[in-house]
DNA sequence: CATGAATGAGGTTTCATTCAT
DNA sequence: TATGAATGAAACCTCATTCAT
C-alpha cells in the first residue's frame, strides 16, 4: 500500500506575479469546497478549476498533478491543527495538569470541530496518498509541544513523558472522529470537550500517579 | 456528503445453494485482496472478480453495483469486530471494573490488530459510501453491549452510562489508529493494550467517582 | 534517445472468440489507414477506434498503449518485407552473383514500393518509439538469408561475406528511401529496381575481385 | 499526407540586430538540445525557450509557429551538410573517378556523422513538417554539384550524368542510416568510409563503362 | 519589446456496467 | 446461468498559442 504510491509532488511553481498569488489561493480554496460540496469521490482536477474560476491548464501550471493539489491542502489543514496545539501547550506550561489538559483539549476539538466536514473529508483523501511521512511529521510538532509542557507539570510526574504525551493526543482523536463518522447530534458534540477532558485527565492522573 | 448517495443496495441474491455461497466468499476475499494489494484506487470491478475466480458478469449477479459490493464487504468486517467485542463484553458481566476494561480492550485490540491494513484500507472505501448509517447501527449493537457490561459493575455506578460506553468504545480507536496511520514501531505495538487499559479504566474510574 | 523509453510492450490479450479476432484485425488496419490518410501526427487511439469501427475502450482491451499498438504494425511491416527477402535469397542460391542480385533487388523493391506510403509512415512512427531492438531483430534475419545465399555464388567468393550482405541490403534503402522522401516521379520510380541491381552488383563484383 | 499541410511559414523578423541574432542562434541550439535529451515527442515551445533562456512569448517574436521553427532548424542542418558536400565537390573537379569518390564520401560521411544523433532527430521532426520540398531542394543542390564534378572526370563518361549523381548521394545514406539505426558499433562505423568508397565506385565505374 | 500566466481543445487511458453468446 | 468483449463517459494531463502587464 505504500510501495505504490509515488511521493507526493510539490507545487511546481512559485508565484512571482500577484496575479499567480490570487490564482493559487483560489485553486487552494476551490479544491476544498468541491472536497466539502461534491465528496471525494466527485474531486476532480477539473471541478476544482472550474470553480476556482481558472482553465485546467492554469491548476496544472501551479500543482504538477492532483496528488501534489491534495497533498498541499491536506498540509495546510494538518499545519493549523497543530500550531494550534502548540501554542495551547506552550500557553499551558507551569499550570497545574487538569488545566493543561483543559487548554490542549479546547485547542484541539476547537481547531478540528471548525470545519468539522473538511476535516472528515481530508483524511478521506489522504489514503489515496502518500500521506504517512506528512501525517508522522506533523504529529511529531504536536507531540513534543505536549511533552515539552507535561514536563512542567508542578502537581505530576511521569515515568515516560513522551509516550504520556502520544498517548494523550492520540486519545483525544477518537471520540473526536467517532462523533463525525458517525454523524452525532449536536447534543453529543456539545459534550465532546468535557468528556475529552475527562478521558485524559483520568489517563494522566494514573500514570502519574504509577510507581516508577 | 450525504446529499448525493443513494442508499447502498443490497445483495440482489441470496446464497442459497453452496456454490453461490464458495461465489460470494471468493468475492469477499477477492475484494479485500485487492484492497490490500492494489490500494483502493485500483480496486475495479474486473480485477475482484479475476481475483476471485470468476467473470464480472458473475459478480454483477450477486451484487448490482460495486456500492452494494463494498457495503456488504464492509458490513461483514465490521460485524467481526463488533461482535467480538459483544463477546467479551458478555464475558466480563459483573467483573470488577478493571477486569471488564481489560477483557474489553483485549478483545478490541486483538481484533483490530488482526487485519489491520485490512480495516483501514476498508475505512478508506467506507467514505466512498454513504457508509454512515450502517457504522452508526454497528456501533451501536457494542455500545448496547458495553452499557449491559458496565450496568453490572460491582464496583461503579456511572451517571450517564450510555455515554460512558460510547467514550470507552470510541476512546480505543484513537490510539488504534494513530499507530496504523503513523506506521508505529512493534515496541509501540507492544504498548498499545496495556495503554488503552490504562486510558479507558482512568476515565471510567473518573467518570464513576463523580458526585451525581 | 533510448533511455527515456521504456520497451514497447505487447498486445495483452490473444483472441480466443472469433469475434475477438475480426476486432483486432479491424484495429489493426485502421492505424494503418489513419497514418496513411491522416499522418503520423494525427494519428490517435481516438480516430484509430473510430475507423476501425470499435470504442476506444476496446482497442485497449487488445493493446494496453498506443506504443504497443504502433509496435505491432511497425513489426508486422518489417516482417513482410525481411520475408519477401528471405525468400528471394533462397530462390536464388547457387546462382550466378548477377541473378542474385536480380532476385533479391527486385524482392525488396516490390516489397517496399508496395505500401510505399506504408513504409513511410511507419518509419517515421518507429522514431517515437524503442523501435531499434525490432529493426536490429529483423535486419538480422535479411542480413543471414543473404549471407547465406552469397556463400553459394559459383562466380564470385568474399573475404568478408557478413560485411557484403549488409552492404548490399543496407545499399537498397538508401536510394528507396531517396525517391520516397523527395516524393520523386514515376519515370524516376521506374528506374529504382535497375539501377539498384547496377549499384549493388558494382559493388559485389569490385568485393569479389579484390585479393584477399 | 502532403494536402493536409500548409507551407511552412518563414521567419517573421531576419536578424539585423546583434542582440537577435543572439537569440536566433541560442533557440536553434536549444531546440536541438531538446531534440537530442527529452526526445521529439517531448519537443515543445516552452521548453525550448525555457532551454535558449528566453520566454515562449519572444520564441514566438521570431518564429509564427513551431512548424516555422522546426523548419528553419532542418533547413539549417541540411545546409550545412550539402554545403561539405558541395566543396568536397568542386575542389575534386577533374580529378580521376576514384578520388571523386574518395573526396565526396569522406565529406559526407565526416558531415554526418560529425552530429549523428542530430541528423537522426532531424529527419524525425522533419515527417511531421511538409518538409518534401526544402529537402528535394537542398538534395538538388548536392545532385547538380556532384554532376559537374562527374561531368570532368577525366577517366569516365555518363549516359546520364544527373541519374548517375543522384544515385551516388543517394546510396551512401542507405548504410549510413542503417549504422545509426541499428545502432553499429565503433568497428562498423570504422568501415563505413571504405566500404560506401567500394559500393559508389563500383557503381559508377559500371555505369561509366557501358554501352552508349 | 519581453514576459510568462492563462487558455482550452484534445490526447491517452481507465472502468463500471451491459448483453449477445 | 456464466462469460467476457464491448461500450463510452469521464478522468488526468499536455501544449501551442495569446495577450495583459
Amino acid at each position: 500500500m505504500a510501495a505504490r504510491k509515488a511521493p507526493a509532488p510539490k507545487p511546481r511553481k512559485t508565484p512571482v506575479q500577484s496575479r499567480s498569488k490570487a490564482t493559487v489561493d483560489a485553486i487552494f480554496q476551490a479544491t476544498i469546497q468541491v472536497l466539502l460540496v461534491q465528496g471525494s469521490s466527485r474531486l476532480t482536477t477539473i471541478r476544482v478549476a472550474e470553480r476556482a474560476g481558472v482553465s485546467v491548464g492554469t491548476l496544472y501550471q501551479y500543482y504538477p498533478n492532483k496528488q501534489a493539489l491534495l497533498g498541499a491542502v491536506l498540509e495546510w489543514h494538518l499545519l493549523r491543527v497543530v500550531s494550534t496545539v502548540e501554542e495551547a501547550a506552550r500557553s499551558a506550561h507551569h499550570a497545574p495538569l487538569a488545566a493543561m489538559v483543559k487548554a490542549v483539549v479546547d485547542a484541539y476539538v476547537a481547531a478540528k470541530m471548525h470545519d468539522v466536514r473538511e476535516a472528515q473529508a481530508l483524511y478521506r483523501v489522504a489514503g489515496e496518498l502518500d500521506a504517512v511521512p506528512l501525517i508522522r511529521a506533523i504529529s511529531q510538532r504536536g507531540h513534543v509541544a505536549v511533552t515539552a509542557m507535561l514536563e512542567t507539570a508542578p502537581d505530576a510526574t511521569f515515568d515516560d513523558v513522551g509516550l504520556c504525551a502520544y498517548m494523550f493526543v492520540a486519545a483525544m482523536a477518537g471520540p473526536s472522529r467517532a462523533m463525525l463518522e458517525g454523524g452525532a447530534s449536536p447534543a453529543m458534540f456539545a459534550m465532546l470537550a468535557p468528556q475529552l477532558e475527562s478521558l485524559c485527565l483520568g489517563y494522566l492522573q494514573r500514570e502519574a500517579a504509577r510507581p516508577t
